[in-house]
DNA sequence: CTCCGGATCCTCT
DNA sequence: GAGGATCCGGAGG
């Protein structure tokens, strides 16, 4: 008997493996996974309904532009060139969190950014860190949210998702309804559909809105 | 519902 | 020094 629990698998070692391989691959397979942080406040657990998956400057014949790894390694960027299954949180916007999970071997960076999710287990601790949040579907639907939800922030960085005081669960069997497209908010051949790395179950009301990215405003133009 | 601008600071060049 | 793998609230239809 393995330690699978349920349908599912939780065994730190077989979900290492599986993350072990190439994110796009993983992408659809990982939606449906549970990711629980145990904080001095609580539980919460996220069921993941949307990622995208960013690849490494490595790969020549799909060269990722929107990937952090892409100008190669930085002191920000050192979780991605690690072994998978570790997250890598970053700051950005000046205000808001993002978490992916590092997938594929140890120095081939690449890695699942978690787009969105729903709560499944400590939702009154994930409404108080949401305080703008007003309905269920809401709490992590979106990057920055479900970064919020979880209480991820830069401490995390470099953190294993598989051991305590996180965990990963993933389902026995993969999502039916999985969709794709571009990734939100990448610029450049990164946001084409030449890249369609996102993906994210199929009529599920806690994926967050497509939205293209956007040129923003020069503040100080003039 | 859609559109739009402001918030706010870390990170890399 | 510029810009970002975003979110939120307000205005208008």
């Amino acid at each position: 008997m393995n330690k699978s629990t349920g349908n599912g698998v939780s065994d730190p070692s077989e979900v290492r493996g599986f993350l072990g391989g190439d994110a796009r691959a993983i992408a659809p397979l990982i939606l449906g996974a549970v990711l629980t942080h145990r904080s001095d406040a609580g539980p919460v657990s996220v069921r993941l309904t949307e990622v995208e998956a960013y690849m490494g400057p490595r790969d020549s014949e799909h060269p990722d532009p929107g990937s952090h790894t892409f100008g190669g390694p930085t002191a920000r960027n050192s979780p991605m060139f690690g072994p998978p299954g570790f997250l890598y949180v970053y700051f950005t916007y000046g205000m808001h969190y993002c978490a992916n999970i590092v997938c594929g071997a140890d120095g081939a960076p690449s890695a699942l950014l978690l787009r969105a999710g729903e709560i499944v287990e400590g939702e009154e601790l994930a409404a108080v860190r949401r305080p703008a949040s007003k309905a269920h579907k809401d709490l992590a639907s979106g990057p920055a949210r479900l970064a919020s939800a979880l209480g991820l922030t830069t401490a995390d960085t470099g953190r294993d998702a598989l051991a305590e005081p996180f965990s990963l669960w993933l389902p026995g069997t993969p999502v039916a309804a999985v969709a794709s497209g571009p990734r939100v908010g990448v610029a450049g051949p990164g946001g084409t559909t030449e890249y369609p790395w996102r993906f994210w179950i199929e009529d599920d009301p806690t994926v967050s809105r497509y939205k293209a990215a956007r040129p923003r405003n020069r503040s100080t133009a003039g």
